[in-house]
DNA sequence: CTGTTAGCGCCTTCAA
DNA sequence: TTGAAGGCGCTAACAG
């Protein structure tokens, strides 16, 4: 019972054929006749043979495994981008290694040394923006890599994911389309994010196309998270002039601004607007439903999947592929109400 | 540039010492000399060399790899907890494999034998309900594992959790304290979801001992998710006699629950009260806040980590820690209204 | 402390 | 179609 592990020497010798024909019955199992098939699968489930992983990648140099390093998971848009990665790999035969750095950089590096000393075949990164001794590490490997939640138009670099500017950016002009003046905008911490970045950017575009200005006091960074929404919204709302609507850098930090409007007697969308970005499955239940960008994080994830499978296959694939950030208009957001 | 990427070899005459050096170097190097030591260094930052994990892995016989199956990356809770397992492998070095399986235990002995195969020294499971075949694997392998997100008292299966019956019995009985008597369960989907089970055990226990009744028009078993949740409590509602509470199997139901209770215009907790379980972090920030129960995610892959890596390296450590798993008494659950 | 060397379990030519 | 045999890159005795 407690016997060691058998190999596929053990297998070989309990079929009576050589190792080659039991390691071929593994990898191309049309390559061995059929009578011989079976006594390999007699052996194997006789013995409970499980490959050894660490064994086929020296010999193979591959490891059927991929890398994804994300900065959280706490995020339930990353999670649920993540779940369909996987789930993709997993129907090929690949397996997941995770890794988050907390939005740290430095730290995401590390985490892709650790993974390329696993020998993953690939890897999977969220954003465009990474250390330069990452993309090096990368490069010397060889390695196939795709870029994610962000979308890089120079094309330089491999992506499956959508513009977060231009789609911060529709949010804003849908403000002003009907008629907000005073926005305002919660952003997640610009540093070393890239997306947050974009999506200030898409926003202060939007206004200054219109001739509008982002007011240093309407300009917030916080951390996603819904005090952190909560308190961006009591800093907005108690000052002199609040702004009439407020632009969320994401659900999580909307879903706080929305609370804080509540629990304070403000009304939405009568008296503030709220938009978030990510589209959470809680948000089109809110009362009032979260007006929002949906992020195919799903798609994202397996799609992702499927560039990087495609490359270790040599299918060819575009190296790029930019999703569609649809705006929901939902509850939250309407016309200002004259004041004053 | 493209060069093939370097071995431990390369290093060592390009350091001109033995391999033996090299690899002492990199694993003991307070058993190699300074002097000898800064070579070493060098040459591995000469050459960008980066260890081979699957040879490392072969001749060691160990990964530093550990894998875990969770039945779904979609529920933060969940997320939460891994976010915390991986974070305290990382700081001893090891890697994350992660699977999740959708509530589908056959699926979940498959990835069991995918994460097997790819060499992992150690694997977390959730919950302790597992097909026999899962732990033939695991003990024909000799396989450190640890359960979560329950507990099993019999002390036969080593985990890291708490007692979901308990729990739910604690909610019930607080709802049973103040006064309700027509309790409803709202509970996640029971077939092999042992945490479910029990939680509707631990409900039913607290019901009969007060010589109450779970009838059977206030039994539901939804999928995790808000839509169900709103769904569940609409049927609740729309029945001849509804409940005075109703008590949810995850906080994603309770907040279904609740959103559609406001979308009625039904008073909670005026007309009737709502509990979660989970103490996601937005529960607390709703209006009014869910009361519900406390499961410290973090604490449990934090802990669960631990108890793997000492397991790994021989350190002894109680093979089961039991979490406690608090009620947050807050704004969803008040004694009965009297009706009629 | 350091070098030598025999594997670790499997894949993959190369011949048969 | 099948078997024999040489590595893959590294670790872990063992000898020095």
């Amino acid at each position: 019972m407690t016997a060691k592990a058998p190999t596929l020497e053990d297998v070989a010798r309990e079929a009576g054929v050589s190792t080659a024909s039991v390691s071929r019955y593994l990898n191309m199992p049309e390559l061995v006749r059929p009578q011989r098939r079976e006594k390999i699968e007699a052996a194997i489930a006789a013995l409970g043979y499980v490959p050894h992983g660490a064994a086929r990648a020296l010999a193979s140099q591959r490891t059927r495994t991929i890398g994804a390093v994300i900065p959280t998971l706490d995020n339930a848009i990353f999670a649920r981008g993540v779940q369909a990665f996987q789930h993709r790999l997993h129907s090929d035969n690949f397996t997941l290694l995770l890794a988050s750095f907390d939005y740290d950089l430095e730290e995401e590096v590390r985490h892709v040394d650790a993974l390329l000393t696993r020998g993953v075949d690939a890897l999977l990164l969220v954003g465009c923006l990474h250390t330069p001794k990452l993309y090096e590490r990368l490069d010397k490997m060889e390695l196939p890599y795709v870029h994610t939640w962000a979308f890089d138009r120079s094309g330089a670099k491999p992506c499956v994911g959508f513009d977060n500017r231009l789609a911060a950016k529709r949010a804003a002009s849908y403000l002003i389309d009907i008629g907000h003046q005073a926005i305002a905008l919660v952003v997640g911490i610009t540093e070393g994010n890239d997306r947050a970045t974009e999506r200030a950017l898409g926003v202060r575009e939007a206004l200054e196309e219109r001739g509008l200005a982002l007011l240093p006091e309407y300009y917030l960074e916080k951390a996603y998270d819904v005090a952190e929404g909560r308190s961006a919204m009591r800093q907005l709302l108690t000052q002199d002039v609040p702004p009439t609507a407020v632009i969320c850098g994401n659900d999580v930090l909307a879903l706080g601004a929305l609370l804080e409007c509540q629990s304070r007697g403000v009304p939405v969308p009568g008296e503030i607007s709220i938009t978030g970005f990510d589209d959470l499955p809680l948000t089109s239940h809110l009362q009032p439903s979260l007006t929002t960008l949906h992020v195919p994080a799903g798609e994202m994830g397996r799609r992702a999947a499927e560039y990087l499978l495609a490359r270790l296959s040599d299918v060819p694939m575009p190296d790029s592929t930019e999703l569609e950030v649809g705006l929901l208009v939902r509850g939250t957001t309407a016309p200002p109400s004259r004041r004053k």
